[in-house]
DNA sequence: GCTCTTGTCTTGACTCGTTCAAGAGCAAGG
DNA sequence: CCTTGCTCTTGAACGAGTCAAGACAAGAGC
C-alpha cells in the first residue's frame, strides 16, 4: 500500500511523531470503520508485516486521547475504533451479528440529549447507541448469532 | 437480614424458582443501584455467608433475561446492574470517579427510539450515556485535578 | 551527515472480569 | 416422601487489555 501524506499530516498536526506503525494504524481505522482491535491488528500486519499487538494498543490510545480516532464499546462487545470525529454521530448496533453502522444525530433538538434532571452533574457529552437487528438478520432472522442474546 | 417476602414473589412471577442466593442478589441490587458484580458478591456474601461468585454471576444472568434487573456496562468500567427496569431511562457517568446517576428521559415515552436515518435496522431501544463530571468531582476540579482518569 | 535525546516499539508475563465444565445439592411437583 | 431437573459449588480456563524493561528509531541540534 503505497504512503498517504495526508494521514501523516493528521499525526503531526496532532504533535505525534510519525511512525509507521501510527501511520498503519490510523489508516486502518479509516478504512475499517468500527473495526474491533484485533482486526486492526490484522489490518495493519498485513500492510507492515509484524507489529506487536502492544504496539497498536499503544498506538490507538495515543490516538484516542490525541482526537484523532474515537473508541466505542457497545455492551457484549470488544473496543472499537472508528476515525469519524468531531461530528455528533451515534450508533446503532445489531443483536445478532454485532454490525455497527453510524447514525446522524437523531433529531435536530435532540430530546434526548437534555437531561431533565442532572443531578447536578456536568454533562459535557451524550452517547447514543441504538440497539436493534440488522438488515441482514432481519431477512434471514434465525442466522448465526455473534453476540450474547 | 429479614427476608423479603415481595422479592419471592418477583421471582415466582418471573418463574424463577426462590432460592437463598437469588433473593439476596435481587436484594442486594436493588439495596445498592449501579453496583458492580464484586460488591454484589460481597454484599450478598454479607448476607448469607459464603456464596460462590459463580452463584452470583449466574443468578445475574438469570435476573437480567428474565428483565428483573438491568445490566449496563460504561465504557472503562464493569458491568453493573440495576433494578429499575421498565422505565426508559439513562445514566450520568462522571468520567473521573465512575459515579454512575439516573437520569429520566426528557420525554415520557421512547423518543429516542426516532433515529433520522436507520439504516434500514429495526430499533428497538435506544441507550442513552451522558458523560460529564459529578458534583465531587467538580468541586476537587478547581484544586487543579484535571485530564482523564 | 552524525550524534543525542526522547518518545516509541518489542517481548513476555501478568491481571482481572467473566465464563466453562462436572458434580453435588436443593426447590418444586406428584 | 420421592423423583426430577434446575441451581449452586468447586476449580480451572479464557481473553481483552495492561504492565514492565529494554531495544530501537524519529526528530533536533551540531
Amino acid at each position: 500500500m503505497t504512503v498517504t501524506p495526508d494521514l501523516e499530516q493528521v499525526l503531526k498536526g496532532a504533535e505525534l511523531r510519525v511512525t509507521r506503525p501510527r501511520v498503519a494504524v490510523l489508516s486502518a481505522v479509516h478504512a475499517h470503520p468500527h473495526a474491533d482491535t484485533d482486526s486492526l491488528i490484522r489490518a495493519v500486519r498485513a500492510d507492515l508485516g509484524d507489529v506487536s499487538h502492544q504496539a497498536v494498543y499503544d498506538v490507538l490510545r495515543a490516538l484516542t486521547s490525541a482526537g484523532l480516532v474515537r473508541r466505542i464499546e457497545p455492551s457484549g462487545s470488544v473496543a472499537r475504533y472508528e476515525a469519524r470525529v468531531g461530528d455528533n454521530h451515534h450508533h446503532v448496533v445489531c443483536r445478532h451479528c454485532g454490525a455497527i453502522a453510524d447514525v446522524d444525530c437523531a433529531v435536530d433538538e435532540t430530546p434526548c440529549l437534555t437531561a431533565s434532571n442532572d443531578n447536578g452533574f456536568v454533562i459535557d457529552e451524550a452517547e447514543v447507541i441504538y440497539w436493534g437487528t440488522c438488515p441482514a438478520c432481519s431477512t434471514s432472522d434465525r442466522h448465526r448469532r455473534r453476540g450474547n442474546t
